[in-house]
RNA sequence: GGAGUCAUAGCUCAGCUGGGACGAGCGUUCGCUUGACGUGCGAAAGGUCAUGGGUUCGAAUCCCUUUGACUCCACCA
């Protein structure tokens, strides 16, 4: 033998050298291939800042099930690779850096920090994509993108270019998320909304020129500062002689109007709202109506600024305690309320967002998200699990203009240029030479940079070469299947269905496949700040990435979230210990023997025959569940198939005839032992690559049968018809019914494998005892018997032996010394409460005339055949207590 | 305020389009140096499928109610 499986699985042995085989080999490479169909996956680009996550595990396990199973196929199958520049992100980490060394980001200016930020890409950038590789990832790295490398600046400013000249694309000046942390927009979508307690304040606010006053309530009194109007309900009762009057602002001592508008709740607080247009975003809708002024009180820091009278420079919060103070003194504090509410805060950094009113771009959503729509709709993209539909139907019925301007370094800068001279702003990939308005040649670009989805969103034909029109995406396009997490459903899936159509005039993918959240065992989120995050790595490292994979998907429905146990990655390790195992085993009899690659089928016995049935069903049910993303359940039918009927079963059965030379099926065994073995390591591969393809090279270079030189390349079972059978297989499951009885009535009775007995099985029917006869052999390795007798009736057998009874036969074990009568009817009188409750639902349901006529006749024979089975069950059980009992 | 998910063995979860829960892993109990594997083998205990109704010959599975847990969306000051 040329090589030698050691006696436990070591995953560190062999992962990294077959990573390495596999990536000098180019089987991750895929060309465009005209006579081949593709198969196409772009990965979810990770952030170049990333560490390898366990929600990275998931998804990248799970793509990589997919493309290995359809490569396995035949299919011209890629998975497209890239990095993510991440702006917002990534800059905040260069800053934290940076602050370390005791720079800040201005010191560095805009040059010098872009600089620092490649260098910490070149630094970092890859670090990720080294951990995927840990987990098997069959990517095709020579393809590898980032999101700012040319060819996308190049879409990106070409989609940007195009969106504006279309009229999709403008700068305005309207009330946006600000987080002052940061110093950046955001938008809608990477806002979260936290329920805070807070207080309602009442405040008076004196009405001009007459006695009297309207309260109003507020969260936020700071903001008052900034007010331009009161609003009332046009059909208020209570208010409506105040229309049109002005009431006096306090401390700003400044009239303000009284304005109608039908936004404000009559039941809600008093009724009469402030109206502060620059810094919340339904007074600046109030304030568009009825044309009041925005007057900003707050700088980017969240302090407030000279419009804030005495509170300039103080923080907002400050600034609020302040107002309260000065208002209570001056009597115009009603009463403060508990009061709880939602508070937008900024999903990076948690702070509490300001909105404000700020020039910025955006995308007028409107007309480009109806493909979007209408795609999921007509089921042109399906997203699995259906549920995720609601989900996205609620986003793009409600959807808003998307702002894409972020006041960031690292990014792609927006390719506006306004003119020195007369500020015209031209759009345009190259900056411009001369304005066409004033003919000047100076020209500043917009200081900022674009949203990171705006790249990300382009990803699935930016990836494979667009705008260029490359042969790539012209075959490869549009994509088969996207894998990701549905928190990102509106920051990235929408994004992509709609620029896809907008830019490709073609959806990007057919099948968006969601998965969950991997949770720690005590469902909590793995976070930085809980250090509850498990490392994939650790994982890998203790006890292999197919362990690893195989946990992560198995036990758990598409789409949910799951909990990370170390317990479940050890028995996915001991499974693939089990594999290794079962073929060392295979391999030490084969390497003995020359085995045909055909066989003369005839020679098949009864287990053969069930094995390659049982195989066979499994290819086509594995298959089945693979090609409708039911990874956890082909994962587990390969999983039981292996270890209960391959190994516990089949492998026991046969081994008599292996330590047998004289036996002339011994050549079968091992044929359909090798045939089995390569189907069932071909069907755990997508899961399992390592091991599979370990356990496959030892075994080709044993056999000299050379498929492949690589089980990643080799073909996918495929389910044969010629291989049902069905008689077979009856027999077997017979045949284990009764190896199982003797076994739980030896248990039962303390008898020690050590003991041998005698086995006898009785059956008046000569199909049966035909069945019992020629698989004497199992019951001596199985069930320790020392010698089988097979006869029509009981003859011999005395009261003194323990029974097991079965479908059709009857079996007898005497244990003379052993037996204890009390014992064996207290065993039989549990077997016919058992058999009682069965004939009597099967008789009742048979009984009723509603199922008699309504079921389905298979389901009708079904149950007549159960209720046959069981009376000739319980005949025998009645008549062996009869015999007992004299 | 909308929407969604979940509630099945001690624990974590599977159970697809309705047809007996031989459910899975872990855990528990008992027994095994069976010539691949103790990361193993065999046997066993353990569930009125949250609640109350409905549809059906038949419901863990479909519909509604209630309770409890979670998530997402949302401009009620």
């Amino acid at each position: 033998m040329e090589k030698e499986l050691a006696k436990t699985y070591n995953p560190k042995d062999i992962e990294d050298k077959l990573y390495q085989k596999w990536l000098d080999k180019k089987y991750f490479h895929a060309e465009v291939d005209k006579s081949k169909k593709p198969f196409t996956i772009v990965i979810p680009p990770p952030n170049i800042t990333g560490q390898l996550h366990m929600g990275h595990a998931l998804d990248n396990a799970m793509q990589d099930i997919l493309i290995r199973f359809k490569r396995m196929q035949g299919y011209n199958a890629l998975w497209q690779p890239g990095t993510d520049h991440a702006s917002i992100a990534t800059e905040v980490k260069i800053i934290e850096k940076l602050r370390e060394e005791g720079i800040e980001k201005q010191d560095l200016g805009r040059e010098g920090f872009l600089e620092r930020a490649w260098q910490w890409k070149e630094e970092y950038g890859g670090r990720i994509i080294e951990q995927l590789m840990k987990l098997g990832s069959s990517c095709d790295w020579g393809r590898e993108r980032f999101t700012m490398d040319d060819g996308n600046n190049h879409a990106v400013n070409k989609v940007f270019v195009k969106l504006y000249k279309d009229g999709y694309i403008y700068k305005g000046s309207k009330i946006i998320n600000w987080c002052p942390i940061c110093h950046t927009s955001i938008s809608d979508a990477e806002v979260e909304h936290e329920e805070q307690s807070g207080h309602f304040w009442h405040i008076k606010y004196p009405i001009a020129g007459e006695e009297g006053y309207v309260e109003i309530a507020t969260t936020r009194p700071e903001t008052m500062l900034g007010d331009t109007a009161v609003a009332v309900h046009p059909e208020d009762e209570r208010y409506k002689h105040l229309i049109g009057k002005n009431v006096i602002l306090p401390i700003m001592n400044k009239e303000i109007p009284v304005v109608a508008d039908a936004y404000v709740d009559k039941e809600f607080g008093t009724g009469v709202v402030k109206i502060t247009p620059a810094h919340d975003p339904n007074d600046f809708e109030v304030g568009k109506r009825h044309d009041l002024p925005e007057v900003n009180i707050m700088n980017d820091d969240a302090t407030i600024n000279e419009n804030g009278g005495i509170y300039s420079g103080m923080d907002r919060y400050e600034a609020r305690k302040a107002i309260v103070k000065e208002l209570k003194e001056q009597g115009l504090l009603v009463k403060v309320e508990d009061h709880s509410h939602n508070v937008g805060t900024h999903d990076r950094c948690h702070t509490t967002i300001e909105p404000l009113v700020k020039p910025q771009w955006f995308v007028k959503m409107d007309d480009l998200i109806k493909p979007a729509i209408e795609a999921v709709k007509s089921g042109e993209i399906e997203l699995i699990p259906h549920r995720f539909e609601k989900t996205y139907f609620n986003w793009t019925d409600n959807i808003r203009d998307w702002c894409i301007s972020r006041q960031l370094w690292w990014g792609h800068r927006i390719p506006a240029y306004y003119c020195d001279s007369c500020g015209e702003i031209i759009v345009s990939e190259e900056e411009p030479s001369r304005c066409h308005v004033c003919g000047s040649t100076n020209f500043r670009q917009d200081e900022d940079t674009l949203d990171t989805w705006f790249s990300s969103a382009l990803w699935p034909f930016s990836t494979l070469g667009w705008p260029e029109k490359t042969e790539e995406l012209n075959y490869f396009y549009p994509t088969d299947v996207l894998v990701t997490g549905y928190d990102i459903i509106f920051f990235w899936v929408i994004r992509m269905i709609f620029s896809g159509y907008a830019h490709m005039g073609e959806k990007p993918f057919s099948k968006v496949l969601f998965h969950g959240l991997v949770r720690d065992s005590e469902g909590r989120k793995m976070s930085k700040s809980l250090g509850n995050g498990v490392d994939p790595l650790d994982v890998i490292d203790k006890y292999g990435a197919d362990a690893l994979r195989f946990s992560l998907i198995t036990g758990n429905a598409p789409g949910n979230d799951m909990r990370f146990y170390w317990e479940k990655v050890e028995s996915s390790r001991n499974f693939a210990n089990k594999v290794w195992n079962a073929s060392r085993f295979i391999m030490m009899n084969l390497e003995k023997a020359d085995i045909p690659e055909t066989i003369d089928e005839r020679i098949l016995t009864q287990a053969d025959r069930w094995i390659l049935s049982k195989s066979n069903t499994l290819v086509r049910e594995a298959t089945d569940n693979l090609e409708t993303f039911e990874m956890g359940i082909a994962a587990q039918k390969v999983y039981d198939f292996i270890w209960e009927e391959f190994c516990d079963w089949y492998i026991e059965m046969v081994k008599p005839r292996l330590y047998n030379d004289e036996d002339n099926t011994k050549v079968a065994a091992l044929w359909t032992l090798q045939k089995v073995l390569t189907h069932s390591l071909k069907l755990l591969h997508p899961y399992m690559p390592f091991v599979t393809e370990e356990i496959f090279c030892t075994l080709q270079e044993m056999t000299g049968l050379k498929e492949k030189e690589s089980i990643m390349i080799s073909s996918w079972p495929i389910y044969n018809p010629d291989w049902e059978f069905t008689k077979d297989t009856e027999s077997i499951e017979l045949i284990k019914g009764a190896v199982k009885g003797i076994r739980n009535v030896r248990s039962e009775m303390n008898v020690p494998p050590s003991r041998k007995a005698t086995v006898i099985v009785v059956s008046d029917s000569e199909r049966i005892r035909e069945i019992f006869t020629e698989s004497k052999v199992f019951f001596a390795t199985l069930g320790f018997a020392s010698e089988v007798l097979v006869q029509k009736d009981k003859s011999g057998i005395s009261g003194d032996a323990v029974s097991t009874v079965i479908p059709s036969a009857q079996i007898y074990i005497p244990f003379a010394d052993l037996v204890d009568i009390d014992k064996e009817i207290e065993r039989l009188t549990k077997e016919k409460e058992r058999l009682e409750g069965e004939l009597k639902r099967v008789k009742g349901i048979l009984a009723n005339p509603n199922f008699v006529s309504k079921a389905p006749e298979s389901k009708i024979a079904e149950e007549n055949a159960k209720l046959e089975k069981y009376r000739d069950m319980m005949d025998q059980v009645m008549e062996r207590l009869q015999s007992l009992d004299k």
